[in-house]
DNA sequence: ATTGTATACGAAATCGATTTAGTTTAATGA
DNA sequence: TCATTAAACTAAATCGATTTCGTATACAAT
């Protein structure tokens, strides 16, 4: 039996439409109406049905989550910590997986847009170009976040890690222990998230007039410690020597470092290596990786935040700014960069 | 500006009653008019909005998922698959996550009801006793599968690997090379997962005539390397001898091989390692860590189809009986086992 | 006595579909 | 010829809320 307004009116001897007041809290029904009338609802265990009021508000408590690659530890960690604040605040989470694939990425945002979420939060796939899709959105009535990867064309709300900056600082932080030819492992050539690290490594270069191999800078699709391994080892047997080893995330590096210690580099007096992603795996190697370390839980809090806020000033029908919030990365110096 | 039955109706000249009904393919509508409706329809770009016919036919369209920890390799990646199919079946997933929390995973099921899912697709969390709320879930609208970790006292649908068998030949595996005192690593004494691979693990060694010995049974909660390596070092350190050696999942497998391996000990010829879930870090260590192999693309599947079957059943007002699927997981043989 | 003004409530329209219970028209059969 | 039936369509009710507009009452001000 599912309980409505109705069983409430009829039970008080009130109109329906004094009860749905009463649940909203409107002005204009008396204290004492309301306390009755949410405690006889309190009491038979009566919910809104969600469907029928958005009828007439628009609203769906529910927001989509679409991220490039769930089966990440990334990303699964940052969605784990999405979908808490989503339903804390009393929303649903619509979570979509692109695969990174900007296909499958344009088919996700058409079916939030189809269930009419409140809110689409979006990391871009490392290939996406075509920016449509999410003009499209900004023009329905979902609004729109990107995080972490997304697009410098578009001009929407942004959560983003300080790519630039932090790849910049780490790059300098290895110059300056002297070395010259570091090694660069990049996720792809076209996302924004990646060309940012890039740039940060080359301003690290060009400020302390260092040229760059590019023989050096490889992207890696996988991101796995296989192919970390055989990227040493394409590099050692091509005879591109190098002194430092900056990658996208974890596995990568150890990949890589292994290659190197069953060659008869020492580490971190050869080469000095550094991850990205700061995970477990990193600190159970010898020796123990140093890695940049984003704080995803933050990155959760703050693209929750600015959701609510802008929902609070559609409320209020003010038109919201589009913002943007830096997060910043910081460097967890371990054995194998010191 | 969205467009509704009204436009059309308007447009073609006819009531809403036949848009309606043409598009949803109904008998009483000549064949003429659904092609004109359905042609005039796709050229303007009509989507039926989902909430409003929720109102009539209680269809939402929405499958919500429940699983224990969404920030592992396993659920994450059982996650994104289960996410393909059920889009390519025109439905939307909510994932939850209720991070080993029964608490949270109480609370996870009464949100999904009052969003009045069609289906809820949940694996248990490790700690979970009670059946109270799946069975308010079975007497709720949503049709329910569990899988992967179930519960042995409801009676529903259910979709799992052959924890017992599975074990059981692993162990018999070991035995049969001549090993005889097994460490397994468990995840939690109460989860009918882990139970059922241990009651495998307790039936290989009465087949075989050969007594367990409790220190050899060790639970994990974290299931890290760290953790595996530590729970190794504490059996040696309290002189516990094992010759063999059974994790949950495969970093607890490395981390403790790891620590054998720095204490003098040769695999396989001293310690026969064997993990779970056939990770690729697993492949990577010397020697090659063996580990059973879950199809979860399978089981995505399998769940998949279970909940269509019964969507189908109920529209035609059958009542559709419980079904059970078992998966069977694969020992893939590498050299810690040989 | 009349007007004005809060305060508290309700009737009915509305959101966008589906579905029930007819109605119309044409074809068929006795 | 008249009743019957099938095919194709529609008016109106319905789902469960929200919201607009209006009304009744009480009280204060003129």
């Amino acid at each position: 039996m599912k309980i409505t307004i109705k069983d409430i009116a009829k039970a008080l001897e009130i109109s329906t439409t004094t009860v749905s007041k009463a649940m909203n809290d409107y002005s204009d029904i008396g204290n004492e109406t309301k306390k009755k009338v949410k405690e006889y609802a309190e009491k038979i265990g009566y919910e809104p049905n969600i469907h029928a009021s958005f009828l007439r508000t628009k609203k769906t408590k529910l927001i989509g989550i679409v991220v490039p690659n769930l089966n990440t530890n990334f990303y699964s960690e940052l969605v784990a910590s999405l979908i808490v604040r989503i339903t804390k605040n009393g929303y649903l989470p619509i979570v979509l997986n692109s695969a990174e694939s900007e296909q499958v990425e344009s088919e996700n945002l058409e079916r939030l847009m189809r269930q009419k979420v409140d809110g689409i939060f979006i990391s871009l796939t490392k290939e996406t170009t075509s920016t449509v899709y999410l003009t499209k959105v900004m023009s329905s009535s979902s609004s729109l976040i990107t995080f972490s990867n997304t697009s410098k064309v578009i001009t929407c709300n942004k959560v983003v890690f300080n790519d630039k900056a932090i790849i910049k600082r780490v790059t300098e932080y290895l110059i300056n222990k002297g070395n010259s030819k570091i090694a660069f492992i990049r996720k792809s050539l076209i996302s924004q998230n990646s060309i940012n690290q890039f740039i940060g490594f080359r301003e690290a270069h060009e400020v302390n007039k260092i040229s760059i191999d590019n023989k050096r800078i490889v992207v890696s699709k996988q991101g796995t410690l296989s192919e970390g391994y055989r990227i040493a080892k394409e590099l050692f047997n091509s005879g591109i020597q190098i002194d430092g080893f900056i990658s996208y995330n974890d596995p990568l590096a150890i990949g890589a470092m292994t290659f190197y210690k069953e060659n008869g580099s020492t580490i971190p007096n050869d080469i000095r290596f550094i991850g990205q992603e700061n995970s477990e795996i990193g600190t159970f190697f010898t020796p123990e990786l140093s890695s940049i370390k984003q704080n995803l839980s933050l990155m959760a809090e703050k693209i929750m935040r600015l959701f609510l806020e802008e929902q609070a000033e559609l409320k209020q029908k003010k038109i919201s700014p589009i913002k943007r919030e830096e997060i910043k990365a910081e460097l967890i110096e371990r054995a194998s960069s010191i």
